[in-house]
DNA sequence: ATCTGTGAAGCACTTCACAGCG
DNA sequence: CGCTGTGAAGTGCTTCACAGAT
């Protein structure tokens, strides 16, 4: 069965309240109480769990941790995920320096900028490589995700060389709507276009889609 | 007529793509031209469109730089919109540092911290308030945009005060499900979310497994 | 000949509502 | 009882397909 990708999106959120629910102790939870955490409603969440297989008590909820442990597995956040970051700017700097963004189960195992002043630099425990080299560095040192933090211009050659190498998930933070084929998972990091259709609403004064931040 | 949010999402890109094609010197273009740009369906781009008024030649396409216009207007973007920046830590600084970040007719125009170190110190021509000053500041400088940058822990009451304030329209950086009234935009950017849902295709599409964790 | 604008059809996701179990 | 799991109904977005304009 195809599971509707909007589903898929929400999974990791509803492991991250899981997280938080377990570590204030809590052990069962409905999928009404985890509605009012995520203003999601209750039948989303059952129908959404519904998907993977029956996880709950009639009568009583969901198990936190039993919960929060399937997510994990269906999400494959139990795996060890490599990661290489292209474009180690100002950007890139400031995607790796915000502490809470390197979540568990990702390791950046490569770095590459086209700077030649940056080259060559440490990045933690990794040497900023020359993206020249990203095919031959990437052959050594396969990964699993690529996150794209280089100009608009540079970024869709950086993905077709990403491409190129046999990733099939990127996290682009360029301002770009690139192309990539079917089976590579492409997301776009891009609060310039949140920012702008926020606008819409604030010049028309139109009641909001229900949204959860 | 309500005119459905997902449409007003995707015209900041259809507006981002006109100005391109502007400054390459493209005086016209169609909606299939837009479409292989956007990798969107042509007859999406002319829906969309339709919602907001008759802007194309039949069997020329659309002038670029007026339906750029256009959806400036229609977004919002010909007005100048003031922002609030809370949290001037590592990822708030980072978010401002970005030059791509702050695009034309978004202006900071205040920044809050709680740290005692941070506060009073300069942020361009800014000074950086006490966020427990953050109501009678924005009282006397009221802005329509909040940038939130603050921890989880700190986010919700943060948005509560910003709602408490008048701000409708709310970018929320911290990794939590916020909650706002129904006529107060609330977008979240959350690059962990994206990856943490990557890694389900990685897992189910994937040839070979992964030798890792 | 080409490309828009748009009702209608199609499709996908959400919500309902209730049987069934603890 | 309370709450899950789930077919069925409902809703809303996307795509089709073609009349009509240039």
């Amino acid at each position: 069965m195809e599971i509707p990708s909007v589903v898929i999106d929400r999974l990791p959120l509803y492991a991250r309240v899981l997280d938080n629910l377990e570590q204030e102790g809590q052990t069962v939870v409905s999928s009404q109480e985890l509605g009012i955490r995520l203003n999601v409603t209750p039948a989303q969440i059952r129908k959404d769990l519904s998907y993977f297989g029956r996880f709950g008590k009639q009568g009583r909820g969901y198990n936190v941790s039993r919960l929060l442990e399937e997510l994990r597995r269906i999400l494959g956040l139990d795996h060890q995920w490599r990661m290489a970051l292209v474009g180690v700017g100002r950007l890139g700097r400031a995607i790796l320096g915000y502490e809470g963004f390197m979540p568990q189960g990702f390791k950046l195992v490569a770095a590459f900028d086209s700077d030649e002043a940056t080259i060559g630099q440490e990045l933690g425990e990794i040497r900023i490589d020359d993206v020249a080299n990203l095919e031959t560095v990437l052959e050594e040192q396969p990964v699993d995700i690529g996150i794209v933090a280089v100009t608009a211009e540079e970024a869709q050659s950086v993905i077709d060389a990403l491409v190129g190498c046999g990733i099939r998930s990127i996290l682009n933070y360029a301002p770009i709507a690139a192309h990539v084929p079917r089976d590579v998972q492409l997301r776009r990091i891009d609060p310039v276009l949140a920012l702008q259709s926020m606008t819409y609403y604030l010049k028309h004064r139109q009641k909001s889609p229900s949204l959860t931040g």
